[in-house]
DNA sequence: GTCGACCCACAAGCGGGGGTTGTCGACGGC
DNA sequence: GCCGTCGACAACCCCCGCTTGTGGGTCGAC
């Protein structure tokens, strides 16, 4: 036989009230039931816990010790369980983030930093992903949400687009379309494209060609192009690319950014979780991804 | 309604075997019970702990946190039983030793010392009182338990003589009788006894004048004596008193003890405690005092 | 696809323990 | 001395925690 809490609550009214009868009353209980359980509790322990006369209670030594423990107990089982619910509410906690390259420029930070102001004791936990790993990372649990841009949703995965980032193109500092106000996207057509293969970030890579083909033109690829080399190809004057109109925020050196006129290209950056067993901030993390884009008044894209 | 720690420890068990199944084993009742009071918690708390398949159990964010503080508040429970065992066997916890002057020299620091060794958790409180004032201090819960020397014990207290303390003459330095090696108490028939008022310390009192009065005479006593003046007025060579041999550890300026010759006269210091809700380290207290005086060779006295 | 193994939830019934009422003895105060 | 109050003891009751029995759902074997 073990200790409940409930003895331990009785136990703790008995010995503010020092008397039986009162505690009684605190706890909604009669007498003779406090009796029986502060005896079965003290035959539990083995211990005497309140010395009895038939005028008042004290407690003794032991239960003088007892009572501090009981106390901080009873209060560590109420927190527990407002954390607990905190932490269902997503209020509280450890939510881990995995996002793509296109959102670290802007839409990352301005969440984070929101996130961080509205939910303050829920800590965000960051990792870069490439986007063709999301629906693994997400299936694997090794992340709770992703901000990428995507193409298909399997089964199993949700998705809520957070913003409709804008398309650049971006050139070498000298290239001749650097510092035009607004180029038509055709402008482009006899360029390389130093574009990420498919294979890594299938959203981006998709949204790319199929702005080239509504413009009217199958891009050339160069294939050697994968992670951060095709910034380097762009600016080394090997081609060009469009990008996210945020890269502006940590432009490289020797590129140069130039707006597209309509209709404007766009990536949708989409917020992905599990479907199954979704961690509780991920609401959360939907209302503040909604909540900034309000504010910023980002296109919801589509 | 509110958690129980039965249902806590039925949740650790079922998060620890990822089963409701196994741990129905581990904790002796059907899996349809452990399913019941999981539940149970569940609707108490309003969160959903436990996400389950028909293949598997898994832990939700609010059950890892929940898991996590029930781990704690079990621990904390088992240790609070342990903790009030120990004080009640008077191992662990906190006592007040009141002392008479009497004890200071040689019995208190030694029980102090052999106490932190045998039960270094039972922290001892000292506080030196006039021996008059030993019940009074235990009746009004001041002390746990008072070494002095004692002459009545009214009801309600008890009492085991640790030792008999030898008394010596207390002499000024240039008195005649100062440096013989043992005198016969009667030498001291002529001399003014600085001797405390028998308000202060009856017990003290009444073992000096006995001891004269065996000796053949009543001693004159300086009834402006009282307190440490005493020991002043014999170093001053206005009288002389008889004194514990264990001062010879403190003397001050200008005394001298000498050794009295058979029969010596003592004083028996007693252990002195209440008898009906006694500090359960009293039993401790008196077995290092025991302990104590079997490996001094105290004297038992009576 | 189908069968079987496994796992958890639901349902019904039993039994014990925590609750109740009733009563007593002990102590203090008027 | 009487009464008021307090805690303990006793008897009864009923809720709830446990049991057994059953069903539905998923995964793996063939």
């Amino acid at each position: 036989m073990e200790p409940e809490l409930r003895q331990m609550r009785y136990f703790v009214a008995v010995a503010e009230r020092r008397s039986f009868t009162r505690a009684a009353d605190d706890v909604y209980v009669a007498q003779q039931a406090l009796s029986q359980q502060i005896k079965a509790l003290e035959d539990i322990l083995g211990v005497r816990l309140l010395e009895r006369t038939s005028r008042r209670v004290e407690l003794t030594a032991a239960g003088a010790a007892y009572l501090a423990d009981c106390r901080r107990i009873l209060a560590a089982s109420g927190r527990a369980a407002q954390h607990a619910r905190a932490v269902a509410a997503g209020e509280v906690g450890r939510l881990r983030v995995a996002y793509t390259v296109s959102a670290v420029y802007e839409t990352l930070p301005a969440l984070g930093a929101l996130l961080a102001e509205e939910f303050p004791k829920l800590k965000m936990e960051t990792r870069e992903i490439f986007a063709a790993d999301v629906c693994r990372t997400l299936r694997e649990e090794r992340c709770d949400v992703a901000l990428a841009p995507m193409t298909s949703y399997p089964k199993g995965i949700l998705r809520r687009t957070v913003r409709r980032e804008e398309l650049m193109a971006a050139v070498p500092d000298g290239h001749p379309l650097a510092g035009l106000p607004a180029v038509d996207l055709v402008r482009l057509r006899d360029e390389t494209f130093q574009l990420w293969p498919r294979e890594m970030a299938p959203g981006y890579f998709d949204a790319v060609v199929g702005a080239c083909r509504g413009a009217g033109f199958e891009p050339a690829l160069d294939d050697t192009a994968s992670g951060s080399n095709a910034w380097a190809g762009i600016a080394a004057g090997r081609g060009v690319n469009l990008v996210v109109a945020s890269l502006a925020h940590q432009l490289p050196r020797g590129i140069t950014l130039v707006p597209l006129s309509e209709p404007r290209p766009g990536l949708c950056l989409d917020a992905v979780w599990r479907a199954d067993h979704p961690h509780p901030a991920v609401p959360r993390f939907l209302d503040v991804c909604a909540e900034l884009a309000r504010r910023q008044g980002w296109p919801a894209g589509g």
